[in-house]
DNA sequence: CTGGGGACGGGGCCC
DNA sequence: TGGGCCCCGTCCCCA
């Protein structure tokens, strides 16, 4: 029997295909492990090398390197690694099914691909065929089954029995590592994806310079917003007082001076403003009335009446 | 103090 | 993925 058979710690937050691809990781590591130990006995030749010997996969597409096969999707460039390495994952728990070495349990020669498959495939379904007899017991809780547990997550202190489970969760589950990968090297703010960071980066790097007088912007249309005020154009115009502005946002706001109910208004005094920076102003004047003199209790929220 | 304009920043959405 | 655009917002200045 595996000496091992809770030490695999399961994140209740991963997918069934995140679990199942966490422990292809796990066993592919293991693999490397015995074919570099095994000496190439005709007679005992493990079932891992007649995989690798027989598999059309393996002659077909580089072998990947070790790097790849931990971090398949960090190294997404190397696709075809990726694809041989999800091939011949699934090749080999083929040809071990197949040979139904995985049924005896006293092939204590077997690897150690053999003795983690029974002791993680009860824990996807679409397996059980071969392997429901090996019962498993629900997913453990991280936090309270760790056994044998050497790989921990820096972020959120949860334990892994494998690497593989370990950079998957990184990679994939854990919000403090996902924070991290998106964080801005220039100040403390993070965001949930590249693309907001990147777009974030631009304003410490101010990649848009004005050609006239030097400014630099973080976005092209700002920098056309700039130039505006050095030709003089405004394309936007008032439909009522045909007054231009160079900026939309200044014309809507100058659209409010035509209002008589502004769009921002005080709760308590109803008092409207035609912006939140006036509103926000009075507020703090009702606040210094509050203060200085309790019977006026204007406190105003910023809350829209249109 | 208030109201308004000018200039600009940043997140989100769409193509 | 990046650019354009929209929307909301802030800050500063001036009458």
């Amino acid at each position: 029997m595996s000496s091992t058979t809770s030490n695999i710690v399961e994140d209740e937050t991963m997918t069934e295909s995140d679990n199942r691809k966490s422990f292809l990781i796990s066993n592919l590591l293991s693999a490397e492990t015995t074919l570099e130990t095994e000496d190439d006995e005709d007679e005992n030749i493990s079932i891992e090398e007649k995989c690798q010997n027989n598999s059309k996969l393996h002659r077909a597409f580089p072998r990947p390197t070790s790097t790849s096969m931990i971090f398949p999707r960090l190294i997404s460039t190397n696709d075809f690694s990726y694809l041989y390495y999800l091939s011949y994952q699934y090749f080999t728990m083929q040809m071990l099914k197949t040979s139904q070495i995985s049924s005896s349990p006293s092939s204590s020669s077997s690897s150690i691909i053999n003795s983690s498959i029974k002791k993680s495939l009860p824990s996807t379904p679409t397996s059980s065929s071969s392997c429901s007899s090996s019962s498993s017991p629900s997913s453990p809780n991280p936090t309270t089954s760790i056994i044998n547990s050497r790989y921990q997550c820096d972020g959120c202190l949860k334990s892994y029995s494998t690497f593989g489970g370990l950079s998957k969760h990184k990679q994939f589950h854990c919000i403090a590592q996902i924070k991290k990968q998106f964080q801005c090297k220039f100040c403390e703010k993070t965001y949930n994806s590249l693309g907001a960071l990147k777009m974030h980066i631009r304003t410490h790097t101010l990649p848009c310079k004005c050609k006239i007088c030097g400014k630099a912007f973080s976005r092209p249309w700002l920098l056309q917003g700039h130039v505006r005020t050095h030709t003089g154009e405004k394309p936007f115009q008032c439909e009522i007082c045909c007054r231009a502005f160079a900026d939309r946002s200044n014309l809507r706001a100058h659209m409010q001076t035509h209002s008589d109910i502004k769009k921002y208004r005080c709760t308590k005094c109803s008092k409207t403003f035609s912006r939140m920076s006036l509103l926000n102003k009075h507020t703090e004047n009702c606040l210094q009335q509050m203060t200085t003199n309790n019977t006026d209790d204007c406190i105003s929220t910023a809350t829209f009446s249109i």
